[in-house]
DNA sequence: AGTGGCACCTGTGTGC
DNA sequence: TGCACACAGGTGCCAC
């Protein structure tokens, strides 16, 4: 499921129910995610929760007797539920709060992660955090820092888009997307990727995201925010899903290669395979859908 | 250090 | 209807 925008629209969803609440029980379920869920979660019991921010695709909540790092992996959501609804299928984690509400992680492939990190340690020093890369809605994320990280890289720009160490947050969609209305073809090398290339990127990751974030989320398959509702920026998708379908700019079919094991959407027509060559070329605009539309 | 391949796991859709 | 197979939005580990 998750890029960055779900994962955001999923914070400040849970943000309101768990903030300055008390956590009266846990709940461990018994199968893995990525890690076996540690007996240490139980330590959040009678804590207090003082923050949650996120990092990259990571939520982090902080509380008075530790913090939990949270990811969703590829089908985890976190669901706000009064406690005494009964659990279901793939329920595997469960805050029990003081308001009769829980927050329940309900993740079908285990692909998530749920971390306690003790008291008095830095969750942001945790390895899962401390290696990933700057934050793409940060005013520090600019065209110079983008192009310094694709310099020695040989593998394609989409590939290296999705490379958390690179930059958080840009997932298979958004990075089809990106290169969709940035006007680069996904197979470039990264290290090829012009100054001016670049540029036109972070305005784009930044954009998309944006929208992305106003409109709930993408809905794909089976996204939703905390509150059970769809995302809806499934609707401003250009290219993602669409092959055969006629480019939303130029009319030419859609098409799809996979690069990494992962499927790759992009117009052919739009997205050159080779750098301009003018300098001086007309900016590359993105006319298309990328306003976050609400239902 | 960077890269490609594979692994983790379940559900769904497609073709035979 | 049943079966085999491919595929799905993420990430970490491994050998090279």
């Amino acid at each position: 499921m998750p890029e960055l925008p779900e994962v955001e629209v999923t914070k400040r969803g849970v943000a309101n129910v768990l903030l300055g609440h008390e956590i009266v029980d846990v709940f461990i379920g018994s199968q893995p995610l990525r890690q076996p869920l540690s007996p240490d979660l139980l330590k959040l019991k009678g804590a207090t929760v003082t923050k949650i921010a996120r990092r990259g695709k990571y939520i982090v909540l902080s509380t008075t007797q530790g913090s939990l790092i949270i990811h969703l992996g590829m089908t985890g959501h976190l669901q706000i539920i009064a406690t005494s609804e009964p659990r279901v299928k793939h329920d595997h984690f469960e805050l029990m709060l003081d308001s009769a509400m829980s927050v329940r992680y309900n993740d079908t492939r285990r692909f998530g992660l749920l971390l306690y990190v003790p008291e008095g340690e830095d969750p942001y020093q945790q390895k899962v955090l401390s290696v990933l890369g700057p934050e793409p809605l940060e005013a520090d994320f600019t065209p110079e820092v983008l192009l310094s990280r694709l310099k020695k890289r040989s593998c394609s720009i989409k590939q290296t888009l999705m490379n958390s160490h690179v930059v958080v947050g840009v997932g298979n969609i958004y990075a089809s997307e990106v290169l969709f209305l940035s006007h680069i073809h996904p197979e470039r090398l990264a290290r090829d990727i012009t100054p001016e290339e670049a540029a036109v990127l972070v305005r784009n990751i930044k954009e998309v995201l944006t929208a992305s974030i106003a409109s709930g989320g993408t809905t794909i398959r089976d996204f939703e925010g905390a509150d059970g509702k769809p995302g809806y920026f499934v609707q401003n998708l250009n290219v993602y899903g669409k092959a055969g379908e006629a480019c939303p700019v130029c009319g030419t079919a859609i098409e799809h290669i996979v690069q990494g094991g992962r499927s790759t959407y992009f117009c052919p027509h739009c997205q050159p395979r080779f750098a301009p060559t003018q300098p001086e070329g007309e900016p590359v605009q993105s006319q298309p859908k990328t306003k976050a539309k609400t239902k």
